[in-house]
RNA sequence: AGGCGCGUAGCUCAGGGGUAGAGUACUUGCUUGACAUGCAAGGGGUCGGCGGUUCGAAACCGCCCGUGCCUACCA
């Protein structure tokens, strides 16, 4: 006979399952079965990340889809992978190079990208053991890294073949500049923050007068880069100085002063200083006007000798102050007004980003996002919840050209080689032994690497083995379901569409499922420096990987940020150990048991039995339709409330009278019990794969894994109405009885006798054919019901629908209290009646309103007045025992 | 500056044109032979405010207030 302890320990549970799973390889997707395929990609986490609730949330919902696929007998692949994150994990290694006090420049390119593989190596796993902890189902033989041989090959025959189409393309642009990572950056990875800064005025003479213009800037180390001054055409205040030249102070340039309606009359004085080089707007208007373009700055955002030799060599901010300071002294800066402005800083060190002039590589996206645009706006792919569609088009409808060159060293080198004779720039796919132009060998390769999210953006097909035309790939891509926090809509989603549309010819998914993001209980995003970071690895350790599973499953409604509440972790905790002893309870009466899980037809099956057979129907719908509809909350809680207050509260309860005594009906009590928790236990597992496989392990039955047997399917015939209603009369007059007993402070030991008055005969039919069940959950000596049934005068009594229950109570009948139970009834029944009437009484109502409700309405009026003036009575016959 | 959410029980959140639900907390009573991480019963909400549509609004529409986020070339 199996037994189970008094408490679920999930610690020493997860290990051994989790072993058992990969050792017996059932993540694993065959490309050669013929069932339908089920797939999904990570988003492949940094390899520099640790398992943060974020990631535990994502890839527990993914679990969830692919668990429950792989069950219903999909071929179900879950891909895993890292991605190597080149700017974040630059920054990692270079941070340790720097505590031995040396830094990248010191190895040289080689021995440093040598050694961010050995980090790699050695650490970037990490995170994928947190995600098997976390009971993740990936299939780990196919576990891809960003920076494979294969996937880097992808990387460069995308690469070459977008450059061949002239989708990519070298130039000088603006660009954010990081002076921290030494790097371009894309528009994305900028995150604008608003700030409290100043809009300094200053001083432009105009030449050959005493005349002045005021400008302002917020930026003022820039005007030592200033090639123009602009000016709106149409403002008055500036007519007279047309075609002037003005003098930039500190440095002494002659400057123009240019008109162009971009200007905001407005805006500070209207008068706007133009550096082409270190503004993107004046950039433009650089171009427009044939501006000189004149840089500042070093790239580490210190001042180069253009800025002049008083602040070569200085910081940007010092180079603020210092200027600020002189130019106070020589009465240039006229005033300094507060301004709260929204300044950029890189996503990845929260450097303030300068806007900056230099050679870059962009993807021309505009061709790319048309055809991206229609695959959501024609369906082939749904975006769910539905809303983020808008923001994904109006994104891709204002989509700019995508800086993709970085300045580092760590990641996928640019495929494309300068020639040193003749100047000619060679891309290819292998790398060129000699110039395509002049066939000089003295080629050296782009220093620069990819943005990270290039290669992320062909993961859906790069893991599957693309460019080779894999069997993977023919048979699993397109993927069904992307499952990601909107954060990466425009970094990853898009982009990825955008690819698969263009090298596979096909939608890289069909349906991309939004989730929330994660927020502390007040509101905040989570972030390691403010200190408010939930630790899944904690909860699993604290509370057990299932419940923390089943917490976010259930707070995971959509279109909504979720506060993550400890309480709710330990809630669902609760709810692992009421599974737990349940199956306690049916492993405690099988010791004689020879059945199997499978319902036997030959069994004599109780009303109880059938009622829980039909229940269980109406949640296995429920479940497989949410699920459908990542309606992942309701499919959690739809299991929750069958399990704990259908199956525990009142099935469990209901078998105990008929296992109380050997015979067919223990037997057939035994064989729903167990069919029922197989069939439960089931459908939890995709939330709850731990305790479940445990239990599940212990039942009779012959298939390996709850991870790969059927999962529960509706079956129409199991559903039955009329038991339903016959369990829920007798489940009214139980609740009944207990009521009375509660609000009566009667001792619950205490067997009462009951009498139910009723002139429908089925309700006596099944009030005799039950009237055990009545008298084993409500602790009923003897139950009594007919249509002549006398009621004693000292009795408690309540009306339940068409019937009066009367508990006789001589001899321990508390008056006052029964007074006050049945004033506080009818003090409702009262106040429903006047809302009703009023309702009732509005014509319009009786013309207008639909006819069932009408009748439902009226029905309620005639039942409850019926109550009110049995109560009534009632309450006279006590009133006559209080005197 | 535009755009998108959210405001429901003390707390964390579902729901959604026909008189409000869950978990947790609270009150009362229970060492009932699965479970005190439990059982039974109970209290608790003019569903942010104001208008509108409707026979009927917490739900749909508009405005306002509060709150969170996203996008943007706010010198």
């Amino acid at each position: 006979m199996i037994q189970l302890d008094k408490q679920y320990e999930p610690g020493e549970v997860e290990k051994r399952w989790g072993r058992f799973w990969e050792e017996k390889n059932f993540f694993h997707a065959d490309e050669t079965r013929e069932s339908p395929a089920f797939s999904i990609v990570i988003p492949p986490p940094n390899i520099t990340g640790r398992l943060h609730i974020g990631h535990a949330f994502n890839n527990t919902l993914q679990d969830i889809l692919t668990r429950w696929k792989r069950m219903q007998g999909c071929n179900a692949l879950w891909q895993p992978g890292t991605d190597h994150a080149g700017i974040a994990t630059q920054n990692v290694v270079e941070k340790q190079l720097h505590e031995e006090g040396a830094d990248r420049q010191d190895l040289g390119r080689e021995a440093f990208v040598k050694r961010v593989w050995k980090w790699r190596n050695e650490s970037g796993g990490t995170i994928t053991n947190q995600l098997k902890k976390l009971g993740c189902s990936l299939d780990w033989e196919r576990d891809r890294f960003t920076m494979d041989e294969g996937l880097s090959k992808a990387v460069r025959e995308v690469f070459v073949s977008l450059y061949e189409e002239d989708l990519i393309y070298k130039g000088d642009y603006i660009i954010n500049w990081c002076p921290r990572c030494h790097t371009a950056l894309s528009d994305l990875e900028v995150e604008h923050q608003d700030m409290q800064g100043y809009l300094y005025h200053l001083k432009y003479s105009v030449k050959d007068s005493d005349d002045f213009l005021v400008i302002a800037t917020t930026r003022p180390e820039t005007m030592l880069g200033d090639t123009a001054v602009a000016v709106n055409p149409n403002d008055e205040r500036y007519q007279k100085y047309k075609g002037k030249k003005l003098i930039l102070p500190v440095l002494n340039r002659e400057v123009p002063l240019i008109e162009d309606d971009y200007v905001d009359t407005s805006f500070g004085t209207g008068a706007l200083k133009v550096t082409p080089a270190h503004d993107p707007n004046d950039f433009e208007l650089g171009r427009k006007h044939q501006l000189e373009t004149i840089n500042i700055m070093n790239p580490d955002g210190t001042m180069n000798s253009l800025a002049g030799p008083i602040y070569e060599g200085l910081d940007r901010f010092e180079c603020r102050k210092k200027l600020i300071s002189n130019l106070k002294d020589s009465g240039i800066l006229i005033k300094i007004e507060d301004l709260n402005h929204s300044v950029g800083h890189c996503y990845r060190c929260r450097t303030v980003v300068e806007p900056y002039l230099s050679k870059q590589w962009f993807v021309k996206v505009k061709p790319l996002a048309q055809p991206a645009m229609k695959a959501v706006r024609d369906g082939s792919i749904k975006i769910v919840p539905k809303f983020w569609e808008n923001t994904y088009f109006e994104w891709m409808e204002n989509i700019r050209d995508w800086c993709i060159s970085r300045q580092i060293w760590w990641g996928h080198q640019i495929p494309a080689w300068n020639c040193n004779t003749c100047g000619e720039v060679v891309v290819a796919r292998e790398t060129p032994n000699s110039c395509s132009a002049c066939s000089s060998t003295d080629l050296v390769q782009e220093t620069d690497v990819l943005d990270t999210w290039f290669s992320s953006a062909l993961w859906p097909f790069s893991t599957l083995g693309w460019p080779e035309k894999t069997a993977s790939l023919k048979r699993f891509y397109p993927t069904s379901v992307l499952c990601t926090g909107f954060d990466i809509l425009f970094f990853w989603v898009a982009r990825m569409i955008m690819m698969g549309l263009k090298f596979m010819g096909d939608v890289p998914f069909k349906d991309v499922y939004i989730h929330a993001l994660i927020r502390d209980a007040e509101g905040q995003k989570m972030s390691k420096t403010k200190g408010n970071v939930i630790d899944p690895l904690e909860v699993m350790e604290k509370y057990g990987t299932d419940a923390l599973r089943f917490t976010l499953a259930a707070f995971a409604a959509q279109g909504r940020d979720i506060k993550l509440a400890e309480d709710r972790i330990e809630g669902y905790r609760n709810f692992c150990n009421k599974l737990w002893n349940a199956s306690r309870f049916v492993f405690m009466n099988l010791e004689d048991y020879k059945g199997s899980c499978v319902l036997d037809k030959r069994s004599k099956f109780s009303s109880a039995d059938l009622w829980i057979l039909s229940r269980l129907n109406r949640a296995t719908k429920e479940v497989n339709e949410a699920l459908e509809a990542f309606r992942f909350n309701d499919a959690a809680l739809t299991v929750y409330k069958f399990i704990w207050n259908e199956y525990c509260d009142w099935y469990i309860e209901l078998t105990k009278s008929k296992l109380a005594s050997p015979g067919r009906e223990r037997v057939a009590a035994q064989n729903m019990l167990i069919h029922v928790l197989d069939s439960a236990l089931k459908l939890l597992h995709p939330f709850m794969p731990f305790i479940t496989e445990e239990i599940w392990q212990k039942l009779p039955q012959d298939e390996n894994s709850i991870m790969v047997s059927p999962f529960p399917e509706y079956r129409e015939a199991q559903t039955n109405e009329a038991i339903e209603k016959e369990m829920a009369l007798i489940m009214e007059v139980i609740t009944g009885i207990r009521n009375i007993r509660g609000e009566m402070n009667l001792n619950p030991g205490l067997k009462l006798n009951v009498l139910v008055k009723t002139q429908s005969s089925e309700t006596q039919q099944t009030l005799k054919y039950h009237g055990e069940y009545v008298r084993e959950l409500a602790r009923v000596e003897k139950l009594e019901a007919g249509s002549n049934v006398v009621k004693p005068k000292v009795s408690a009594s309540s009306v339940l629908g068409e019937m009066d229950l009367i508990i006789p109570l001589e001899g321990m009948m508390d008056f006052q209290e029964e007074r006050n139970r049945v004033e506080k009834e009818l003090k409702k029944i009262e106040k429903d009646l006047i809302f009703l009437d009023k309702k009732l009484s509005n014509p319009n109502f009786v013309k207008k309103a639909p006819v069932d409700i009408i009748e439902k309405d009226e029905q309620r009026k005639k039942s409850l007045s019926l109550k009110q003036v049995k109560l009534e009575i009632h309450l006279k016959t006590i009133e006559q025992g209080l005197c």
